[in-house]
DNA sequence: AAATAAATTTAGACAAATCTAAAACACAAC
DNA sequence: GTTGTGTTTTAGATTTGTCTAAATTTATTT
């Protein structure tokens, strides 16, 4: 309905991707996810709760509004599906669309954004294996599970990958594994929490580290 | 080899755009294109004196630099190579193209645009006949000529046109012009300035107004 | 050459977004 | 229940880009 500057974009999203961990998301956490000031958080808030997009009381923390909400998961869309671009139609590796994504994510025509979304055949996931939210704003929530918490010899296929940096890709495209790849765990090591798994009869040896940041879903 | 702010992005490019013709750019022109006030333009042009992007003394007028020309050419570059992706990729037509561009060629990820390019498979001229710049910021200048000066029964191919609008589509298209077009002109009227074209065995009127905005190259 | 008009620049103000330093507040520990 | 610590907000300053109104310079007339 209303357009909103590149920066009260940012803290909104920000907002909304801290809420669902948290529920109430705090000053601290806000400055430090925005690499601000905590001070130009509040200001920010303040003129975020004027505009109806946040539920604020000083000191206590803050929330979206439902219309904050479909603001933020406007901008989440428009984020994910140019992330879906760059990497299948400009063929950028995984760990580059994200910076790129953050700026494009802020030119707001609804027409363009419904025409790329068409362009792409209307893809349901962001590289990373997130969700893309559709033109009303809908978000496609599958149960996911960590390989942490899978029974062993149950086949599974990774559908999203939490941390998104280059030191991660690395590591994983080292053993095959990227969005879509079918595994199973074979063992776990109470030791050090490492665990072994399966990928087309290969086996390869997975720390804790990495094993909290790989999420499946069961074979459907 | 630095980063402007999407202000200083549009005077350059404004003031590339409108030293093409005048040489020389003045207050009241750059300030009138940019619908922007005159004590503005003068604080711009004194920051982009400073960063030598362009020349300029106090009440003299301004052009680019060769910085600032190169400057200028790779906001062109992005914007002619997002106008030829939105009407061939996303079906936009040829008046939608320039507003969304003007908000997409301020994402300068040099990587993004090589890649669109290549992508795109290096196109050479935009939606509206302009010619895009290549990685070096080089431009094809094929010389031109307005229908105007076209002498009668000369087969040439439109490639250009000067008006922009959605009016001069809507007329265009009722025509069958566009860019590539074959015509010829058959008859020219001295009472209004008229002509008659030639398209494919089919006859049409062009008042001297869109004459003027039609732009060909000779068959070659 | 002086007067007038037009273009341009300066001066001063304002909104957005940020920061630092100081004040106010919440809450846990004593 | 007072004290102390960390969190949050306020106060005041800064940067960027814009504007209006006044002053200055250049150009055009008489
Ligand atoms: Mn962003
Ligand atoms: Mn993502
Ligand atoms: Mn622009
Ligand atoms: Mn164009």
């Amino acid at each position: 309905m209303f357009n909103y500057s590149t920066s009260e974009e940012n803290y909104i999203k920000a907002v909304f991707h801290l809420q669902q961990s948290d529920g109430m998301v705090t000053t601290n956490e806000l400055a430090s996810e925005l690499k601000t000031k905590p001070a130009s958080v509040t200001d920010m808030m303040k003129k975020l709760k004027n505009k109806k997009l946040l539920h604020y009381q000083p000191y206590q923390g803050f929330r979206l509004s439902h219309e904050g909400n479909k603001v933020a998961l406007g901008i989440i869309r428009r984020h994910r599906l140019w992330e879906y671009f760059l990497a299948e139609k400009l063929k950028f590796s995984w760990d580059e669309v994200h910076a790129v994504a953050e700026h494009l994510e802020h030119v707001s025509s609804k027409k363009l954004i419904d025409k790329l979304d068409e362009f792409l055949g209307f893809p349901r996931v962001d590289p990373h294996g997130d969700p893309i939210p559709d033109v009303n704003g809908k978000i496609e929530t599958s149960k996911q599970v960590c390989i942490t918490a899978l029974p062993l010899n149950k086949q599974a296929v990774v559908c999203h990958v939490g941390d998104q940096s280059s030191e991660i890709l690395e590591l994983l495209k080292h053993k095959n594994i990227g969005i879509g790849t079918k595994l199973e765990v074979k063992k776990k090591f109470d030791f050090d929490n490492s665990m072994e798994i399966k990928i087309k009869q290969q086996f390869y040896n997975i720390s804790e580290q990495l094993a909290k940041n790989i999420f499946v879903k069961y074979e459907s």
